[in-house]
DNA sequence: CTGAGACCTGACGTTGACGTCAACATCCGT
DNA sequence: ACGGATGTTGACGTCAACGTCAGGTCTCAG
């Protein structure tokens, strides 16, 4: 308990070419998110460079899955990352420091609040997709039985 | 059999204004779709407006629904859309026609591999929400058991 | 037959998420 | 200390999927 202070051990930091192409998105991508504040490099060199942790890494790897996966655009992401931020420093903070129990609960209950609505969202893709899936393997049933029945022409 | 030779006995044809309405879409959406060939309407008038048939309005529906829940791009819906076309017209010449069994075959053959990539895609897709969805519940499930454990402070 | 909508075809504008290029700065192995 | 790889900030370009005019045409109730 209590490795280094303000330093979370880090791994190895990547500059941005090798970090882009760890995660096999551009260097142009990386930057945009920094710009629109959703993903802050761990550090920054002296002289204004971006250094990136594995942390950041996976928050890349979540951006692009709320991306690919719900369809949602960059500001929608920005929301449900800063919640989850949000979510994590709570913890961190947990039995430490003073800052007012009720304070924290009523964050802790707006997060949990905002969560479920997007669950509520995935669920929903979640079910539509079932029933995509559904009508999509009746297709195909379909296709299959023909094919079948072309095998054998007399049973 | 045989109601009428080449009009299938649609329903009301709506104008392009009661369409998009009705569709919650707007008119240069359901142009635009015309002019790439993803949706023909059923009929035109002679001075060239178009007139849609519910077939035409469910095959919109069917448009966002691929364009939304699996994120497709209009040239990739038209694939699917052409597919799904095809197999359909296949069931219609079924037992009619001498168009040669094996070229039907061949073309079914076809049709069912594109459609199990889809498939494979969006069970993909499916399993990833999935996991997603697991996730989700457990941030909730902690924010939860925090609310909860300040609820009663002691046993 | 007529006129108020509804509709048509261009043609240009917009927005999000970057791509690309220019001109300059920084980092680090030797 | 130096130089080539790597990185930085603008600024403009791009692409899909429409939005938004303008200027003319079609339809259909009365």
């Amino acid at each position: 308990m209590g490795e280094a202070r303000e330093a979370p051990p880090d791994g190895p930091l990547l500059g941005i070419g090798a970090a882009a192409q760890r995660l096999g998105v551009s260097e142009r991508a990386l930057r945009y998110y920094h710009q629109l504040g959703l993903l802050v490099p761990a550090s920054t060199t002296p002289g204004g460079q971006r250094r990136f942790s594995p942390a950041d890494l996976a928050r890349v790897e979540r951006i692009r899955e709320l991306q690919t996966l719900l369809g949602l655009n960059l500001d929608e992401i920005a929301v449900v990352l800063r919640n989850e931020d949000r979510m994590a420093e709570i913890r961190l903070t947990w039995h430490d420091e003073r800052t007012s129990a009720a304070e924290r609960r009523q964050l802790t209950q707006e997060c949990v609040v905002l969560q479920e609505g997007l669950r509520a969202t995935v669920e929903a893709k979640r079910t539509a997709l079932a029933g995509f899936l559904a009508d999509l393997d009746a297709r195909i049933g379909r296709g299959r039985a023909f094919l079948a029945e072309q095998d054998e022409p007399v049973s």
